[in-house]
DNA sequence: GTCTATATGACGATAGAC
DNA sequence: GTCTATCGTCATATAGAC
């Protein structure tokens, strides 16, 4: 173990890592162009000019892939959603009513619009298309971090009055999932290659969110006309 | 061609059909365990007691016999929501608001219910998981069928006070098949061994509906407690 | 109509040389 | 780490005997 061990192997791992993000990127491609159940190791391989049996050296079996692929998808739909979505901060009154709202249709256009324009990600992650495949709870850890965040959020969004403050949460938050899981699921089955501002289902978002609002949320208040 | 041509033309007709019949029903039973894209014909024959090329003689490929698939259980769907959802068609004035709310809830739940307990249908009615195949026109028909008699049953609830007048039938109608959709889908990738009376995701469909029901019906009246 | 036999090819995965 | 070679399995589909 020399003076320039540990780089070294910091270098080595970092090429390894890249390889790696470079089989599921390749992987998410082809998912894209055969369906999510439609991937093989062979395809893989070729579209990367390498063997076959090369990918064995990064993952233990298929399975293994699917599950990184599951895994990065959650990562990144997380981290979209997150920059598209920042709550205002400041003094809690400052921001209206109506803005709140703003910002929680804002959050369900960015996780439908993540959905439905990475179809392949979409599929492996909402459905379950994969015979012998399911997540591990490893995979599963970025999903359920994202569901964590999202009643944190929903916590906020009651204690600044866009939901009513008896609510619970936890049931809120799962209706809430229906109603963006139930758009990006019909959108890609009825109409795949419709775009999402387009959309026969995605359009009617911004409407589900108001009646998600209007039943969860405080005042009896104006009626609305349409 | 003797006096008996036409029996014998029927009997064999019939044994055909039935044989056909058979061949789906194993198949829909070899999707419930292996997942939509796991079918395999190998597996269909020696189920059945005969050899692969013998499937042939019924249907030109697996994607044919994923199209019969998906035609009988659009059918049997149909079946199964009308038998259960009969609107009193009575005098209109007889049938209250609530009675009518119930049998829409009744509706949903019903085609819920058969979604969630048919886990094998519902992945290729539902979703794409089959790579290389999408349905044909002809397996389409039975599920252009339900949503014309669905948008026809809106019609109907809306001119018995149900729904506002000024709705958009057909907007509304998606509407209602994206929350169905979204309860169906959620519980069986999410929770797929739930019972649907006790699945996290179907048990809150009388909520959605109900929400629905606020945003899409007339009066501003008194307001849920919950 | 159902069978045997077979064509043809892909697949996931492993062994072992370099 | 990547390769060649290969295993064993399974797939869809066809040809032709019975």
């Amino acid at each position: 173990m020399g003076i320039d061990a540990a780089p070294t192997t910091d270098r080595r791992h970092r090429r390894r890592e890249e390889t790696i993000r470079e089989i599921v990127d390749v992987a998410v491609e082809l998912m894209g162009e055969h369906g999510a159940a439609g991937l093989s190791l062979g395809d893989v391989a070729r579209r990367m000019g390498i063997r076959t049996p090369s990918l064995y050296g990064y993952f233990d079996s298929k399975n293994a892939l699917y599950d990184a692929v599951f895994e990065q998808g959650w990562r990144q739909l997380a981290d979209d959603v997150t920059v598209r979505w920042a709550l205002p901060a400041d003094e809690s009154r400052r921001v209206s009513r109506d803005e709140l709202a703003e910002f929680a249709l804002a959050a369900a256009t960015s996780f439908a619009r993540w959905g439905v324009e990475h179809p392949a990600y979409a599929q492996l992650m909402f459905w379950r298309p994969v015979p012998g495949y399911e997540p591990s709870a490893a995979a599963y850890a970025p999903a359920v971090d994202v569901s964590t965040r999202g009643v944190k959020a929903f916590e906020e969004l009651r204690d600044r009055g866009l939901l009513r403050a008896d609510v619970d949460l936890g049931e809120a938050f799962r209706q809430w999932t229906v109603l963006i899981a139930g758009v990006v699921s019909q959108q890609l089955s009825n109409a795949p290659h419709e775009s999402f501002d387009d959309g026969t289902f995605t359009r009617g978002l911004p409407q589900l969110v108001a009646m998600f609002l209007q039943f969860y949320g405080p005042a009896p208040r104006a009626r609305r006309t349409r």
